[in-house]
DNA sequence: GTTTTGACGGCGG
DNA sequence: TCCGCCGCCAAAA
């Protein structure tokens, strides 16, 4: 089996593949749009992941406010049912966040490129 | 079927 | 270092 395997029958097209990685960023990380359009082989497709997400709003499991811009900026606060439910979210899960920008971003930053490795 | 949009990122000025 | 323009590409209009 491979090592990794991004791809399977429940990702099917874009979005499942977004929402399948998100899904899987851990508890007080965070990850970013480029990071994930890469792992999923279109690097430069990182603004239909920010598409993709954007349509999640019905997904109760995939943890969006994990999810900001490479330098750690919540970009997609606005997206949000409250304005600030994004940066309540992050620090209910310990992450700080000051100015809409996560604190220590590069060391709570999870990549899945790296990390997301799971044993089939 | 064509044009616009957009929760991004890289590169140049 | 900071700011702005440009490329990307799928979905919505």
């Amino acid at each position: 089996m491979s090592l990794i395997t991004p791809i399977s029958k429940e990702n099917k097209d874009f979005f499942e593949k977004v929402y399948f990685v998100v899904s899987k960023i851990p508890w007080g990380r965070v990850s970013t749009y480029g990071a994930i359009a890469q792992f999923l082989g279109t690097k430069k497709s990182a603004r239909m992941v920010g598409w993709a997400l954007n349509a999640s709003h019905i997904r109760i499991d995939v943890p969006a406010h994990r999810v900001v811009n490479r330098i750690g900026l919540l970009s997609g606060k606005n997206h949000f049912s409250s304005n600030n439910e994004m940066e309540i979210k992050l620090k209910e899960e310990g992450i700080d966040v000051k100015n809409d920008k996560v604190v220590d971003f590069d060391n709570l930053f999870w990549n899945p490129n790296i990390e997301l490795t799971f044993e089939t």
